[in-house]
DNA sequence: CTGAAAGCGCTAACAT
DNA sequence: ATGTTAGCGCTTTCAG
């Protein structure tokens, strides 16, 4: 049989004494609300013995918060999020909270109809990696005050806390990497998107190509395209007509991943002649042949950021007040075989 | 300003009605309680209207259900487990249900405290990759009716619902195959662990070695030393000392990425002169060269029948009479160039 | 120093 | 056919 679990009454009834002592002993409230050291330790040695926790609904009612973070990434069981989704995870644990991670496909009905059945007493704060077309909904969030960052990706002129690499600068360096290598006709495979985040990956490639008096190669591929799994298509084609190519830089590990795929089965030796880059870092390119060079986010580093944000927030009753924070963290670029100089 | 909420009394006091009638409305028992259509339509309208969503803390309060399943795997980061996670969310979700993910490193006081913390009234459900010591503890969710499904392994002789796939058989076929292609030293890297499923991997290798008058040779690396990141080590030296091995079987994704670090390490021919299977499926073995054969676990089927064997339980108010469902699933082996007979 | 009691929003047994 | 009300377990104001 399911055993009832012991609620705060049964104590202050088995104590003979009432709730509100027993309420303020296990809060912590014995010495503000003067207490006395013997019946406060009393109840939390009895607390002990029985095991006592409380009922976290009932406090979630009483209190309107429910200790209970939600995670909203594009996609849990992308390499880079499940990562962050793991590291995220202890921190949060450590500091009581459960985390609710979810998928929003970078679409936005599944986007606010998460946040919206989320809905807003029930969970204390939102990281989320927003798609496109929820900015509306954002602002609401923000403007009702509840604790809101977003991960990853920003929308421009939106004043709201944010944690996201440093796009532009890790871009331009791995693209500078290429051509320091010699690489001359490097070209950039990418989304097609406006998301802060694709914008500064391509303006970071465009800038080191201009700078280095070399021709921009770009290819955009739209991201429904990519979701109905026509990537590998649109970088095939891409391929094609342009033969002369002696670099690819992804701007994404899915991208990373179809791009290889194409050159496997166009020809291998292509994937050893060409100068690779791949953004986001995949445990397996340091064991491919040859090992491949790529742009890596600071897990551990965004994650503490995402806390160390969110905590303060969730601590105050009042968030109105409080300055957004923006943070922008460094990538490291990882160099392996891949964006080595080729010896012809 | 945070908005308040409106809740079932705003709404019956907007409409001059009770609560309850709003409630029974809300809840479908219109026709049951035998309320009038008119009022039942004007109801329904108006919290269509102002967008009314029950407050699912008061709600799970009252009734005891959370609508919150917990999804406890060994590591959400490791690609097996966070593509499972991502099926098995959007099948919750569609069942109205939430999913709380969390990891348990496969040590016993982690789960167990993950357990304890979700602690019974908070969660209806749990879905368990279980550590090797919380038997006890998974008993006693069972015994006090707490719907719990065990998956990717389970208990020898703990009557408890499970979903697994056949990893004898897979194992053994897996094997098998590489000796139809002309292998004959064939070893089996995989963690010392006497859980189900290592136990069945190893057994159908075992078999099939020895139905075909083949050596075994084996390797199995104590868990915490992997945990320690000294698997390599492990796999290094047994490759030194066993140096007339033609092919490789490893029984698990990590393993195998360890495995073909060392072997890149050692001599990147090695990897193509190696007759090579890994347990778990991983997107970029098909872009290795050679395209690395796998043993794929069927992923949306597992979810699936997760669900199916969940579903039911939610549903019951005492489950102490349903029977504990014990699913087996069969495997894939997505047969690539790794594991085929190499031409000398 | 301690206790009584209100009330968070909802459901459902009971009343009318 | 619809309304009144108790109570889920907890926190906290107010009273003693």
């Amino acid at each position: 049989m399911k055993k009832k679990p012991v609620s705060i009454r049964n104590i202050a009834e088995e104590l003979k004494i009432s709730v509100t002592t027993v309420s303020f002993v296990l809060n912590g409230k014995a010495k503000e609300k003067h207490i006395s050291k013997e019946l406060t330790k009393k109840v939390l040695d009895y607390a002990k013995l029985i095991n006592y926790r409380p009922n976290q609904v009932a406090q979630s009612l009483r209190t309107g918060k429910s200790k209970l973070l939600v995670f909203m990434v594009e996609d849990i069981s992308n390499n880079f999020f499940s990562q962050l989704a793991r590291i995220f995870e202890d921190i949060a644990y450590e500091k009581g909270y459960k985390v609710i991670f979810c998928s929003n496909e970078n679409d936005d009905d599944k986007a606010n109809e998460l946040i919206t059945l989320f809905s807003f007493r029930q969970v204390d704060g939102f990281i989320i990696v927003p798609s496109p077309g929820i900015r509306d909904t954002i602002e609401n969030l923000v403007k009702d005050n509840i604790p809101v960052i977003l991960l990853d990706r920003f929308y421009e002129g939106l004043d709201c806390n944010s944690v996201v690499i440093d796009n532009e600068q890790a871009s331009f360096d791995a693209t500078q990497h290429l051509i320091d290598n010699k690489f001359k006709n490097i070209c950039f495979i990418s989304t097609a998107s406006d998301q802060s985040q694709m914008y500064g990956r391509l303006h970071g490639y465009e800038k080191a190509v201009e700078v280095n008096g070399l021709e921009p190669h770009i290819l955009q591929i739209p991201f429904n395209e990519i979701i109905k799994g026509k990537g590998k298509e649109y970088i095939k084609k891409f391929f094609e007509q342009n033969k002369d190519l002696d670099a690819v830089f992804f701007s994404t590990n899915y991208l990373a991943q179809s791009g290889l795929e194409v050159l496997k089965e166009t020809n291998q030796n292509l994937i050893k002649d060409l100068g690779l880059i791949a953004f986001d870092d995949n445990d397996m390119f340091k064991i491919y042949d040859p090992t491949i060079t790529s742009v890596a986010q600071p897990l551990v580093e965004i994650s503490t950021k995402l806390m160390e944000v969110m905590l303060p927030l969730l601590k105050k009753k009042d968030i109105s007040e409080t300055t957004h924070q923006k943070i922008v963290l460094k990538t490291e670029l990882i160099i392996r075989e891949s964006s080595l100089v080729k010896q012809k």
